[in-house]
DNA sequence: CCCTAAACGAGACGGTACGTCTTGTCTTGCT
DNA sequence: AGCAAGACAAGACGTACCGTCTCGTTTAGGG
């Protein structure tokens, strides 16, 4: 999340200067998008984007560093603009599977929205391109989905619904994993079919006991 | 795989000067994996790759349209040569478990390799790029990989280790997704560990019968 | 001479609020000067004034609306503190060749001295760039000196010194030429020296009657 | 005069790669001057030239480093092509006084020539900018005039007709400077006047032997 | 003795130009 | 014919200034 655009309401320090424009930033992250699923994010250019918001480019430097750091917060204020009322993590109505599935389903169909998938496609190339951006895009996006689904699998460990010695991260993984894979390789399609699937699979390996025993 | 590159070494007409073509080639892609561990995928160049081989601009484009193509071929070169003897795809002992969580960690370890990390990421930034290079980086390396996986597990159908109803290919798109996904988070130290843990959870869900529905 | 910074000692209206502080007036003056020395005119930016002097750029534009009339204000200050005492002009000794030699050979020496030379080219870029630029220098600063010169020599007419049908704008015009000329040349060197040479000719040309014709 | 493009017919090591375009070369330093007529120097940007010319603007940088560089070969061009088959230096009929007013007069004209006053301004400009570019144009176009001028005096000297003593650099200064100066000072339209005196006096001042004695 | 208007520093604004880099194509001369 | 070399048109890069604006903070009159 970028600060300076969302700090400033509160009373504090009030840097000197002219403050910058809360309405360039939301124009600004806005054609960006627009970009992103115009183009993609190889035919993303600073330049581009402040063309089409209409302003000069160090307006853009200004607040974003490069590419990558503005992407990720333009696909993130996509997203929560996209996920309104409902959270964006997993809910716990106590039943696991149907939780996870629900939750899981539901990140397969947004991400699978054409209107959408564009935009993952360009964080994972902002993030695979330059290792500090993937830095910040973890930090912003992908690390508190990651910690919300493995705190909520650690629930169903403490209801005995999970087994004990699971390693939740891995099965975290392996399920934003799957999904950014099918969005890699064209799959979006299949995307919410087999992501049930694969929770089926999932939560029959974490109920039973360990491996071989 | 590239044509250009697999014919010059054998005796045939030789039209005129042409005597350079194999080794500009293997120059060319050597030049690309060095370039790509260097500097990544953004700092990769066209330009750079001609002007560290010693070659033109043109002798690089005649042969690979573009960054992409490049890139794929590069680091599918990189890799054969580095899984010299043993094949790329999982091997078949009789033991699904084994089998596959020996081919993971395989694969986890070469991909944690700081030698190779670059390359998997400039392989993930072309195709999170270009909707159609990820069509020839399927085509070329993931989609082999994938068959094979879903291959060994459709015979551990046949021997009554895997349950028939499971969805196999969401199954590899776990694994291989969980794989990238830890690249791409910089996670890659994690990667084997978390490979087999993968391996207990999944196996233990497709032995089992199906979920609660 | 800008008229904000001189007026006030008067008494006249006196708006009201804060005066214009007559500090800050010389501070930029001096920046200017210092910057010009260091970097010449190209290298001068408003922006590069501001910062100097610790000011914001609204506190420059106040004053001076042109890097040329700022130039024009700085240098003009920085010749008057240049030649304290002694008149800027040329004397009046009955003697007119060594009047005007003696003239001409201090202003030769005063743009000899490095401190000076960039501000008189920077003095000449302004005007060259800039036509309404040129109006200003010439009203400030070339043009009083011009008319004292053509003054004196009116005066050598009056004396018998010099022929009547003489064209004394042609000679002023000859004798601030030759300066400048020298100066852009890189040829500050040989200014006093040949500033000399010239009175020399250009007087024996006066004091005789007309050529062939 | 610019190198790459003047030499090349003859017969020496021709670099490889693809030549230069003369097209290119000329259509440049056309757009050079209509921007100056139009804009004067300041209002001239590389940018724009290369936009005018319909050439990327590595093609300008290629051939020119600097702006002063390029007005410098730019200018000389459009006065060589303005002065088609009457030299550029002063005629010798014996007659000096006669052969330098001409001469002048001439100069003194074409420079007043509003096509060409935005030149002159600009190789101005340029020269007391940036030192480095006035030593470029001293060695392409004012010294060889100046030294040209310099000679014929020299040949009056020879025949009689000026006194040997006479420091002929300061009088060739005086005159081009003169001529400078009235353009500088927004009087082109008294050039051609003043020049006729000017010559007058100087050659009266010439013939005259020396000052006081 | 506050009130108020102007000047202050700071710095963001929409812009333009900078000089460099890369892209993919082209045109050379050499081999 | 294919090569290296390198020029070409195009256009993005990130930076520096432009001249204007909007802030919150002095600073002095004048009411």
């Amino acid at each position: 999340m970028h600060l300076a655009s969302t700090m400033g309401a509160m009373g504090e320090v009030r840097r000197r200067g002219r403050p910058r424009s809360a309405t360039a930033d939301r124009a600004i992250l806005e054609a960006t998008r627009e970009l992103l699923v115009e183009n993609g994010y190889a035919g993303l250019s600073m330049e581009g984007v402040a063309a089409r918001t209409g302003v000069g480019k160090p307006t853009v430097y200004r607040r974003w560093p490069s590419k990558g750091a503005l992407v990720a917060e333009a696909v993130n204020h996509g997203f929560l603009a996209a996920t309104p009322g409902r959270g964006v993590d997993p809910p716990d109505t106590g039943d696991i599977e149907a939780d996870i599935r629900q939750w899981l389903r539901g990140y397969a169909a947004l991400a699978a929205d054409p209107r959408h998938t564009p935009l993952v496609l360009a964080l994972t190339a902002a993030a695979a391109e330059n290792p500090q951006d993937a830095e910040v895009l973890y930090q912003q996006l992908t690390g508190p989905r990651h910690e919300a689904l493995v705190e909520r699998l650690r629930r169903g460990v403490d209801a005995g619904q999970v087994r004990a010695d699971a390693d939740l991260d891995a099965v975290a993984d392996a399920v934003t994993g799957a999904l950014l894979y099918q969005l890699l390789t064209g799959n979006a399609a299949a995307s919410e079919r087999r992501a049930a699937a694969l929770v089926d699979i999932l939560l029959g390996g974490l109920r039973a006991g360990p491996g071989e025993a």
